[in-house]
DNA sequence: TTCCTTGGTTACAAAAAGAGACCAAGGCTC
DNA sequence: GAGCCTTGGTCTCTTTTTGTAACCAAGGAA
């Protein structure tokens, strides 16, 4: 049952990477999101809410690059741009969900794990400041 | 079949940030690794090559603020501290599974996707270059 | 005596992310 | 027809985050 020889070393740098990768910031939220369709730039950034322009920007040509979305231009005025996910990025949406699952089941916990570990650290502050 | 009813929508933004916190740089990469067994500091930065000892120490300071790891310290000299991951974070090794598998699965595509896109930027960059 | 060890911390440098202004160029309002 | 709005960016500047390298304690080994 447990997640056995999860150690072929010689993938493991490679996962690594693709790891830090594809799990930066935003880059599982903007899968997520394309996961129900095609969406245009403005829409995605809407839906995010928070994220920069830039970032958005820059999220987005990093999936397309690895050939996990899309990028379909109309040459209209406005401009309008289209992004979805391809083939692969839809194979992605099954272990985002399985993170964002594991997240929606856990956050409780682990905000509770914070929140004690935090008043652990507390009190060492305060006697340090004694000190 | 497909991932449905992502969108709690209440819920999209704790699970974004749970998102961008566990899928850091380094936190899957050293919960993989914690998976069989507990191990040392050392032995933890040893086995990711890379990581400076900077960052593992905040990684694992991280882990176990989320309640994901225990430290548990012995007073010897030099000194020894060892990792181990909870219950919690046993049970994130499975997600965490999915997701690099799905990265060994389709790392060649990627690979090749990126090669491509490259390849298609470069003759851009000249043109840019010889106007 | 000197060096090695572990698990850090600290100060500083480099890289990445975020904030915000600016742009093209046509449509709409007044 | 002057002015404003729109979209999908880019550019510049500031703030965070990462990485690098030096230092530390304190005992054991050479």
């Amino acid at each position: 049952m447990s997640p056995e020889n999860l150690h072929v070393p010689h993938e493991c740098r490679a996962v690594g990477e693709m790891l830090s990768r594809v799990g930066d910031k935003w880059t599982m939220l903007v899968v997520d999101l394309l996961g129900d369709g095609p969406k245009r730039f403005t829409e995605v950034k809407r839906a995010l809410g928070s994220i920069s322009q830039r970032m958005l920007t820059l999220t987005l040509r990093n999936l397309e690059r690895d050939g996990l979305v899309t990028r379909t231009q109309f040459e209209t005025i406005p401009p309008r741009v289209d992004y979805e996910l391809t083939e692969l990025g839809h194979s992605l949406r099954y272990p985002v969900k399985a993170l964002s699952d594991w997240v929606v089941a856990n956050r409780r916990d682990i905000t509770a794990a914070r929140a004690r570990f935090d008043e652990a650290q507390e009190p060492k502050r305060k006697l340090l400041k004694l000190a």
